[in-house]
DNA sequence: ATTACTTTGCAAGTAGTTTGCAAAAATATT
DNA sequence: AATATTTTTGCAAACTACTTGCAAAGTAAT
């Protein structure tokens, strides 16, 4: 089979894919939408929004549809985000089997990723990799009691 | 001894701290800058820039020196910041002998703050406090190999 | 006290993101 | 399949959090 037949197929899987994930989740199936998340499932990210609205291709949606449908797959969970630069929200496809963090290098902002969870071993395995001058940002999101009752 | 005369010590007491952590960080002494680090000692936060800026007192200076001062804090890591809610910054004393995180409310956006710092003990505590829907952000910064050569 | 350097206030600017609204597209109903 | 209903989109303008240029004021060093 040549290459190109493959790699034709592999797209056609990403949108068949992003269709069924769309109307799992609850959301209605449009041009921008799938675009965006076959974009997602392909590359890894995490990407900002302007990163992932540089990526699609010419004139296939707007840059505020970029932003609504980002906002719509973080509701739905399909999205995760990561806030490594002050004021800049970076985005990625949230695969369960691949739960992971990031390290921003404070310098040229290169993000890398890895998998471990347990800090004194993860900032261990930073060191060993050869980051220095290490810190950390940990924070929690949930429903407080009182909204709950709410 | 009356109250009012323990509470003008204490204030006397932050003033003089705060100008002794400016002088140990290489930063002169304004009157913004012992106001604003005055306040993040008496009070723990995490605050965001606006709340600082409406806590102090009237005309006591501008807003865009809040902002400047907070940068050159978090630079000399006098303070710390969090960023709890989409765009907004919140900062807080780096106290490194209290050591904590945050959790937020993701409805009515009140902050708490704990001081496990273990995933799972952490996770497990939070539900045992009454959170629901909990998810969490861990990011590490630090400088990689790259940018240490140049 | 004088000089050199730093910080401040003010107003304008910027980056990232959101929003109002009419047109277009998607879904539901017949 | 055609129509009605609902949702989404593009566009431009707005918005929020934050930054910056510059002259005036304050701080620190001599």
């Amino acid at each position: 089979m040549p290459s190109h037949a493959h790699s034709h197929k592999k797209v056609i899987d990403l949108e068949a894919k992003s269709i069924e994930l769309l109307k799992a989740n609850g959301l209605s199936v449009t041009a921008p939408r799938k675009m965006i998340l076959s974009l997602l499932l392909k590359e890894h990210g995490p990407f900002s929004a302007e990163e992932i609205f540089k990526k699609l291709p010419k004139y296939s949606c707007d840059q505020a549809t970029v932003y609504r449908c980002l906002n719509q797959f973080v509701e739905t969970q399909l999205v995760n985000t990561a806030y490594l630069e002050k004021e800049l929200a970076h985005f990625e496809f949230n695969d369960p089997q691949h739960h992971h963090h990031h390290i921003i290098c404070k310098l040229c902002k290169k993000i890398d990723s890895f998998h471990d969870c347990i800090l004194d071993k993860i900032e261990t395995n930073l060191l060993k990799k050869g980051y220095k001058d290490i810190q950390h940002r940990l924070e929690f999101f949930g429903v407080c009691e009182t909204c709950q009752k709410a």
